[in-house]
DNA sequence: GGTTTCACG
DNA sequence: ACGTACGTGAAACCG
């Protein structure tokens, strides 16, 4: 019985990869003294996971020494003509041993011997009945001593994913033994190492002659055998070279090592040394980790944040230019407990539990004057929790939140602790180490801690401001900052407390309805499949279709069949039940997202309060959550209906909608400068019949048939989202040659187009980020990656982000216009959503024509593009009319 | 908690 | 050759 497992890992191999795996993220991942880190970081996460994954009793990690070894003796060229190592990676090498004493692991080198040699011999030394060996590394050389009790874990991409070579793996995949790797390389030779091999032969080729003749002093034997040809010519001529390629591919098992394996005896990590290497390094994820994983850290040392609980209210608690933080564990601040407040700068503090202080008159006169400022955390949520006590909120001068999610959409984050440490400032905790997560979230019984974390929270608004005001200036966004989005979030604020009202007896009108109708489709289906199974579940779905039904399988996902609706729909042809499945789907999704779901979410107040997310998205739209506004249904009649239930709160009132026609296309015709695409919207002409008849050659507008026309918007869509040819083709269901043809020919016809597509995705390159045109910024960390995928990608986002983002930029700045206006002329009218393109009112009749001048003339006039922007209006007395 | 599906712009 | 349209949120299932 075996008791050990031994770990053995080529230290320079697998750093190697590792510093390639995160090279787009190398100028991420830099230390406070601008050491580079990235290939440490992947060093210890491709560590930690196989040690989890293997759990070894005993572990080396084996480095090369020398720039020499006895391989040179034979072949001076051996390892030549290799690019050099980036310094970058060189100077991360003595961290990474470092890194493998923190971890508690033995490293080991021997001057002019390589890892794989050390590696070789101690698995050979070990006794096969005592030790089962597991080798990680980076390259595929050492994969020659693969046996029974040895098993080779090979990267093969990033840093989590390995192949694993056994002997049935190679036998699967070379049809070779493990030993006979070693001819192979004799032959084919071996390119990163600069083994030589014979000419003409590769891979495929000695796997052929290996699976004939076992090894290459065997082929050598019976080469009289073999007929004539150019290879056998070449073998014959480069014997000499063939046997030296073998030699130097072969690993020493000998070498002199003076370690046992008693010394590898693995025993866990080393914290004393692993935290301030930690530390050192700012690995703050893995700092955390270590936390979480329950093991006692050192002593934190957070630097003590003191402050005052306030019990009893004084006027000289408050001055201005203080920062104010309001505690709520809930997501939702309509409805969330304000546990906690806490207030000050960084010379005092307070600290106030519950939310008794707001109904403290000298506090509420604080928060109401609005030439004593505050700096806070998430305006929009502090604001409407405040506004629920009756407590006006006024002076406040900036929004952490807001700033960091400007200045990085991708490190946006809603926890201060986490955003701080994002800033280099450590003195405040995350919410889930004070507050805990899931079931057990709730203020710590230690009270102290949880005032203490209100008033870190304090200091942290107090120091960031500093930090990041600057970091606007830097990036140019303040006025981004201070223009749009800050002052947006009051407004959207208002909306949120303004709500939408939403009928609910209209819904349980629908709830019925729709109850009968699925009630009868589901008995359909059940009789077409000849049993009863659970037809929402795609799982068992997928079983009656392609398995008890028979048909064709369309589509896999990665856990089975697809049964998504464009599968379906290729199937309705072939049996009955499609039909009902894809009604069943349909009606379905009405009753339980929106019926059920909208009916669920309605307040006291007959409303629904939506939170929409202000620092979420990438591209600088915004999201709606709690419920979801920003999706109901109004493509298809059935779903439609369900905008019948969102009225106006009172009678004689107006719901008035108005969207941007096309803004997405002329927001491109804008950037790109394109002649003709702007011509068309400066003719005021139907932007996809012109499109068809540019790219479809049609002469007369007349004679852009429906069908056509449909074929342009799609082209026009993918456009705007970065073409693909195979994206174009899946959507208008043609073939990706036939979609090639279209998008050549849109370039051909919009050359300012194509070139815009080209500068932005070279500017993307060159600076790792895109703007629209008000300065808001995406990073592309992937836009250089070798990894196709992800870099297509990053270049699809590049086109798509400014010009997605600046029409939400214009209708962000329509919005904070509308408001202006809208409380000049005194109306009673209220900007209830907004969705992405649109924006929707309520008012009195009265105002109608009145609003309607005003939403258009600032929608088209909210900012001056090389094209004419234009706005729809529609009126109703439900969202549902106002069509 | 991840996956699939489907609602919107 | 690669395997794709851009941006979201919610419900349901399932391990």
């Amino acid at each position: 019985m075996k008791k050990n497992k031994l770990l053995l890992v080529d230290g320079n191999s697998i750093a190697f990869r590792a510093f390639f795996a995160l090279y787009n993220s190398l100028e991420r991942f830099k230390n406070k003294q601008g050491l580079h880190t990235n290939a440490i970081y992947a060093v210890n996460t491709m560590l930690e996971n196989i040690v989890a994954e293997e759990q070894p009793t005993h572990i080396l990690v084996a480095f090369d020494a020398g720039n020499t070894t006895f391989r040179h003796e034979y072949f001076e060229d051996y390892k030549a003509g290799r690019e050099k190592t980036p310094s970058e990676f060189k100077e991360q090498m003595p961290y990474i041993r470092d890194l493998i004493d923190g971890l508690g692991m033995k490293h080991y080198e021997l001057l002019n011997y390589e890892a794989d040699d050390i590696i070789g011999t101690l698995a050979k030394q070990a006794d096969p009945e005592e030790f089962d060996i597991v080798v990680l590394s980076g390259d595929k050389d050492l994969t020659q001593l693969v046996s029974d009790n040895v098993t080779v874990n090979v990267t093969v991409k990033g840093v989590s994913e390995t192949e694993v070579y056994t002997p049935a793996h190679i036998k699967e995949k070379y049809g070779l033994t493990p030993q006979q790797i070693i001819d192979m390389k004799g032959l084919a030779g071996d390119q990163s190492d600069n083994i030589p091999g014979v000419t003409k032969i590769g891979e495929k080729t000695a796997i052929k002659l290996l699976t004939e003749y076992g090894t290459v002093e065997n082929i050598y034997e019976h080469i009289d055998d073999m007929k004539k040809s150019k290879m056998k010519e070449n073998l014959i001529k480069e014997k000499d070279i063939a046997l030296l390629s073998k030699k130097l591919a072969t690993i020493n098992v000998e070498a002199p090592i003076d370690v046992s394996l008693d010394d590898l005896k693995y025993e866990g990590k080393n914290l004393d040394k692993l935290v301030p290497f930690y530390k050192e390094m700012n690995f703050n994820s893995f700092l955390d980790k270590l936390g979480t994983d329950g093991i006692e850290l050192p002593a934190e040392d957070m630097a003590e944040v003191p402050y005052t609980l306030a019990e009893e209210i004084t006027s000289d608690m408050f001055e201005t230019d203080m920062s104010l933080y309001v505690e709520m564990l809930d997501d939702n601040y309509h409805t969330a407990d304000v546990i906690g407040i806490a207030w000050g700068n960084q010379e005092r503090i307070y600290v106030s539990e519950g939310s008794a202080v707001l109904e403290n008159q000298l506090f509420q006169n604080w928060l109401a004057d609005s030439s004593l400022t505050k700096k806070v955390f998430d305006f929009k949520r502090t604001y409407v929790a405040l506004n629920r006590f009756g407590a006006a909120f006024n002076g406040a001068k900036f929004d952490i939140l807001l700033a960091a999610y400007l200045l990085d959409t991708l490190g946006s984050n809603d926890d201060i602790g986490e955003l701080a440490s994002g800033f280099d400032y450590r003195d405040v905790d995350t919410d889930e180490a004070v507050y805990g997560k899931g079931v057990k979230k709730g203020v710590p019984a230690d009270k102290a801690a949880f005032h203490s974390h209100l008033a870190r929270k304090v200091k942290a608004i107090d120091v960031l401001y500093a930090t990041l005001t600057a970091a606007l200036e830097e990036k140019n966004q303040s006025e981004l900052f201070y223009d749009i989005e800050f002052p947006l979030s009051k407004i959207l604020a208002d909306m949120e407390i303004t709500g939408i009202t939403v009928q609910a007896s209209r819904l349980e009108e629908m709830k019925v309805e729709f109850a009968q109708r699925l009630h009868e489709i589901e008995q359909k289906v059940y009789e077409e499949a000849g049993e009863t199974f659970n037809l929402n579940s795609p799982k068992q779905l997928g079983v009656i279709l392609f398995e008890k039904m028979q048909l064709p399988v369309i589509k896999k996902t990665k856990t089975g069949y697809s049964t998504a609706v464009d599968v379906l729909e290729q199937l309705r042809d072939k049996a009955p039940i499609v039909d009902y499945i894809l009604q069943y789907r349909q009606i379905a999704k009405i009753q339980s997202t929106y019926v059920e779901g909208l009916l669920k979410v309605i307040f006291p107040d007959g409303k629904v309060h939506t939170r929409y997310i202000q620092t979420l998205t990438q591209t600088g739209r915004l999201s709606s959550v709690d419920p979801n506004l920003q999706n109901i249904p109004i493509r298809l009649e059935e779903g439609r209906k369900i905008r019948q239930a969102f009225v106006p709160r009172e009678k004689n009132w107006k719901i008035f909608s108005s969207d941007y026609s096309q803004i997405e296309l002329r927001v491109l015709a804008h950037i790109s400068d394109d002649e003709h695409l702007k011509e068309a919207f400066i003719a005021g002409q139907d932007i996809h019949a012109s499109t068809a008849m540019r790219v479809f050659g049609i002469e007369h507008a007349e004679d852009v048939t429906p069908n056509i026309r449909r074929q342009a918007k799609a082209v026009n869509f993918g456009i705007v989202y970065g073409i693909s040819d195979y994206g174009l083709s899946q959507n208008l269901g043609i073939s990706r040659k036939e979609a090639r043809t279209f998008i050549d020919t849109y370039f051909e016809k919009y050359p300012g187009v194509k070139k815009y597509m080209k500068d932005i995705v070279r500017e993307a390159k060159d600076k790792g980020y895109v703007e629209t045109l008000y300065h808001r910024r995406r990073y592309l960390p992937d836009i250089n990656n070798r990894n196709f995928n992800l870099r297509s990608f990053a270049e699809r986002t590049a086109i798509n982000t400014p010009i997605q983002g600046s029409a939400a930029d214009i209708l962000k700045i329509a919005m904070l216009m509308i408001d202006k206006r809208l409380r000049e002329e005194n109306m009673q009218a209220t900007m209830l959503l907004q969705v992405h393109d649109e924006l929707v009112f309520e008012a009195p009749e009265s105002e109608i024509e009145t609003l309607q001048t005003i939403v258009e003339d600032v929608m088209e006039n909210a900012v001056k593009l090389r094209v004419p922007l234009k706005a729809d209006s529609s009126i109703g007395d439900t969202w549902y009319e106002a069509k």
